[in-house]
DNA sequence: ATATATACCTTGACAGGTGAGGTATGTTGT
DNA sequence: ACAACATACCTCACCTGTCAAGGTATATAT
């Protein structure tokens, strides 16, 4: 069992900015430990993942640099900002008011 | 303290199917309720609200027909139908579900 | 007369997610 | 030696749901 894309829509920058609040990350890692989390129940698409990169990096709430692989395919690390904080903090907020709202309605 | 598109997206349907469980209504009625319900923190745009009945009635979930107003504006009445009964359903299950994975990622 | 409430509708733009395609390196199996 | 797979990145065109902005029409209150 999956779940539908217009129910994750909205999370997914949220879901990205909590794998790097302790330490960097790149791409490829990141989306492997959503779906370990989530017993292979959910996994970003590439396309999604990378997009989703470039707009967090738009707006200032990560930022990017390429590891010193010295060997295997190279990798993008990412570092979330202090805004990117603040933004991840204000949509866990959004998030449990928005559940409740939602529980109230259907 | 309003609520995002991206997180009531997915749920609109849903929404106003509940509002038809019990007895048929009209669009107005339902958008006000939802106001009412939420404490004016959230409401449908017309425009969504609208398209969306249209979607219901495309895929077999809701029926409408005029009511036979003698004074007022016109009502376009709103039935759910037994599929939509178990759209409903699968809905809420969705939902119980996404909640839990998102819970996990965020 | 004018404003407000009720009640419906459509069109075009926008934004995020996705399928399908691509590039390149390293490892494992036969 | 060669194929297949895993790692790791990227982009483009398309789809879908939301929304701003516009419209129509009737009834009531000021």
């Amino acid at each position: 069992m999956s779940i539908a894309s217009d129910l994750i829509r909205g999370h997914t920058e949220t879901i990205i900015l909590k794998h790097l609040l302790e330490t960097d990350n790149y791409g490829y890692e990141i989306n492997k430990s959503i779906q370990e989390k989530t017993n292979n129940q959910y996994e970003l698409k590439e396309a999604t993942l990378y997009t989703a990169f470039r707009r967090l990096e738009q707006a200032g709430h990560i930022m990017s640099y390429w590891g010193d692989q010295t060997t295997g395919a190279r990798r993008r690390y990412y570092s979330i900002t202090p805004l990117g904080r603040e933004f991840y903090k204000k949509s866990i907020e959004d998030w449990q008011h928005a559940k409740e709202l939602i529980d109230l309605l259907i």
